[in-house]
DNA sequence: GTCTATACCGAGATAGAC
DNA sequence: GTCTATCTCGGTATAGAC
């Protein structure tokens, strides 16, 4: 049994953490880092207020814990796809792992949302999110677009596009949710459109594969 | 006496307005709606205080006038490729058409950040773009993807899929042209860049072609 | 250790009056 | 254009409750 759950003080204060973390997504989503103010996240997580300076010391650190926290997420969904198709042959591989990374854009519409708020400045948020999250991934597509090359599965190009190609394509739809359902009248969140949106990239992206249930 | 104040009156009106419109776009591509003030505009603009008011009658008015705009330009441009490859066989044609929206994503990455902005909440400015601007367009890429299916040049898939898989891969790389360049130590929107783009999407959507100069 | 409740500061933006 | 009154911001500090 870990320390942390037999204390239940201890166990409170990552209640706090949480809310403050979950607020702090929702509403960078939402606004510029700027545009948001930590009184207005404190409300929002319905914490008081001075606890984001208790418990993460600052604005810019709650900010980066709030930006981890959503990667890691997406880290983890990956993880998992790869674990279960250990083994198995490169094309369901690769098909399982863009599979996951749609899955992802579905849930955490923010993290898309976020990227193109915070990709059209240079300065010190996005070198930070750059050189802290999205160098390793970039280097885990080029990785997968290495291996479906080589497999015959996806034709070759410059990893920059193949990557900026993938991600738009994987998580625009889902960013602009509600722009989807008044067009079509459709919610791609929805568990059978998040499927079919994956069936499509797989279709697209790994054209030398067969399509498969 | 300044140079503006000695021109026509008509021309300068004229130039008033582009100015407006053209610091209206670049400042609704940075923030919401409701966080850029008119006098924010007017100033980028670098009018005096009222001329929104005179010249367009409401900052609403702008605000549609200068996206109406946006969408003008990227008409224009797809007209030019429908007419250049007119009488061309179907794979050429469509990889022309592909072409000529990379380059405008490339050239007026503005349209695909406000499009995220206010593709993230169902109000009266999203309506009014869904279907003032964006069913057009829709119907638009549902045509060219048809066409492509029926001459065996790309997969079938529901349209839905495929429009928001075409503008993503199409426009996010631009969108954060920042983010591209500290990632990959390249600028997306570089000529050279803007073609390769367009031909990793041209070889991704259109797989029955040939790649071709 | 965690949380509440205040008060305060300097900097910057804002809005209104003139 | 200009001056000023007011507000909000992030951050600090303190003192006490559980």
């Amino acid at each position: 049994m870990s320390e942390a759950a037999r204390q239940p003080v201890q166990q409170r204060a990552q209640i706090t953490r949480d809310k403050l973390l979950a607020a702090a997504i929702e509403l960078f989503a939402e606004r510029d880092y700027d545009a948001i103010s930590t009184r207005e996240i404190e409300a929002a997580a319905g914490v008081k207020r001075g606890l984001i300076t208790y418990h993460f010391g600052s604005k810019e650190v709650l900010w980066k814990a709030a930006l981890e926290t959503l990667f890691e997420g997406h880290a983890d969904e990956l993880v998992r796809a790869e674990e279960a198709s250990a083994g198995l042959d490169p094309a369901t591989r690769l098909t399982n792992l863009i599979r996951a990374f749609v899955r992802y854009c579905a849930e955490r519409p923010e993290v898309n949302r976020i990227m193109v708020q915070e990709g059209k400045h240079d300065d010190w948020r996005l070198a930070w999110i750059v050189e802290r999250l999205v160098k390793p991934y970039y280097e885990s597509t080029r990785r997968l677009h290495a291996e479906a090359v080589a497999a015959g599965l996806a034709p070759a190009m410059d990893h920059m596009h193949f990557h900026y190609i993938l991600v738009g394509a994987a998580a625009l739809i889902f960013a602009m949710a509600p722009e989807c359902r008044l067009l079509s009248g459709r919610d791609p969140r929805d568990p059978a459109a998040v499927e079919a949106h994956a069936d499509a990239l797989v279709q697209l992206l790994l054209p030398g594969t067969r399509s498969d249930t």
